[in-house]
DNA sequence: GTCCAAAAGTCTGGAATCAGACCATTGAGG
DNA sequence: CCTCAATGGTCTGATTCCAGACTTTTGGAC
């Protein structure tokens, strides 16, 4: 069980390209609308899947103990083939993250909980990803987050939705600290998924995985929690009231908290 | 030259999979959270290559005229081989949008106007994408764009950045009507490009290129245009005076006037 | 104990995609 | 007219990825 590990450095290693950034000087048309010429497809299919699934894994939505969906209906589900899924699965059980079984009801167990951060994990998390992406991801989850609250909160919501929003702060509350970032996780990503658009809930999700190595990498604190409780109950209750301005101004808040809380251990 | 023949319905048609939707029953662990099982990629690189090339020429990102980056570069930015993108490139040349030449100051040239749209484009266009694929993307965009107007707001604007802000506030102003959309999208597009953040302009380019082909169907009209001048003065405005709940207030209003007009052109 | 269904494991032929070398065309400048 | 450099056009062998058929393992139900 070789937990330390992570695919991006041991493991996964089959791209075919050396990996070196190109030039960004010419721009075309409107300028320094280069975005849309950006890469068509960030890697290999088998790299975006083990990506994928370890994502899926320590974000939580597969929690410890339980297992992948079965490996015909994951593949359909992820657009690949069979053969690639099986690679990738094999390349987190190599990598300790899963437990393969086979025969009726086996499937791939997530045998992986977030180990307790240790001091220079974030400096090391950091420096993987580069300082200049981690603003970037900083600002985006900031702006997608919000917007996914605004948008939340001016629609008009049924009984369910609110019962879910609820629950879900419910749930941040009432965790056992092993499960907070999880908890949290769920509470953020219910917010993108109520709002009815897929393409916003991935996104929120998209930048929720952008940040949580780093999350992981600080310790979760007492004080850190009470003050996240109260601007969580601030956010749900700007959506449940309706009202888009503070809710976003609650999501820019406690986003800006985290991102300070980062920052500061970073100095 | 067969201008109408969208590459989506026709010359395009190389994929392996009749692409049928898979069920979403099964839920696992985060209740709902399911945007991290979804596909790990669209489609193949030829399909998402052309699609990429297509939105760069409609969004004007590459004007009337002008000629793509050579082919070795544009490989390497859009991190496929040269053969995939000539494949993409001679769809599209065989669909009208490009002409193709060789020898030095040859490329590929940009031989497309936005035809003045006919009764029944916008039908057939939502009909190509689906009514929920719509509701999805407007929701997206207005997220999106509320957030990194949210974002710019915020930011500690340097004299240059003001300077483009302005410029594209009046390059719509000034705009001559066959060039409206074009310069439209240049001042959406700078909002988020200044906004600094590359994921977060991504996001914008990306939803903004869902509804470009419903934006194109409906005629550009005399008050409508007005109507926005308005409202992208005041977007503008809050930014430069750094209120972002001005700012978010405006670009919500605005993307919500846009969307009345689509969905009433569609009643 | 036997049977069955659901799951992982294996194999195959073929299509898509790649990197890289090389060829052909073109217009500008000498 | 010739040369040169930048560009598209072509070819090749290797790698990745695919769909689908088949095999093996496993635990529950009878």
């Amino acid at each position: 069980m070789r937990m330390e590990i992570t695919p991006a450095e041991a493991s996964v290693s089959r791209s075919r390209t050396p990996a070196e950034p190109a030039s960004r000087d010419a721009v075309v048309g409107i300028t320094g609308a280069v975005s849309l010429l950006r890469p068509v497809r960030a890697g290999n299919a088998f790299e975006e899947t083990v990506e994928r699934l370890l994502q899926a894994i320590k974000l939580g939505v597969v929690p410890y103990g339980e297992k992948l969906p079965a490996e015909r209906e994951l593949a359909s589900r992820l657009g690949i083939s069979r053969v690639t899924l099986r690679e990738a699965i094999r390349a987190l059980q190599e990598a300790g993250y899963l437990d393969v079984r086979r025969g009726r009801y086996g499937g791939a167990f997530v045998v992986y909980q977030p180990p307790s951060p240790r001091k220079g994990d974030l400096r090391r998390a950091v420096t993987r990803m580069g300082e200049d992406d981690l603003e970037d991801a900083l600002t985006f989850r900031l702006a997608v987050e919000c917007g996914a609250a605004r948008v939340l909160a001016t629609a008009e919501l049924s009984p369910g939705q609110r019962e879910t929003l609820a629950a879900r702060l419910a749930g941040v509350n009432d965790a056992a600290p092993a499960d907070y970032r999880r908890m949290d996780i769920a509470f953020h990503l219910a917010i993108a998924e109520l709002s009815g658009s897929p393409l916003l809930a991935a996104a929120c999700a998209d930048a929720r995985l952008r940040v949580t190595d780093l999350l992981n990498a600080i310790p979760v604190l007492r004080p850190n929690i009470e003050h996240a409780a109260v601007q969580h109950a601030a956010i749900a209750a700007a959506i449940l009231d309706g009202d888009p301005e503070a809710a976003e101004r609650a999501v820019a808040e406690h986003l800006e908290g985290t991102a300070a809380l980062l920052r500061g251990f970073l100095a």
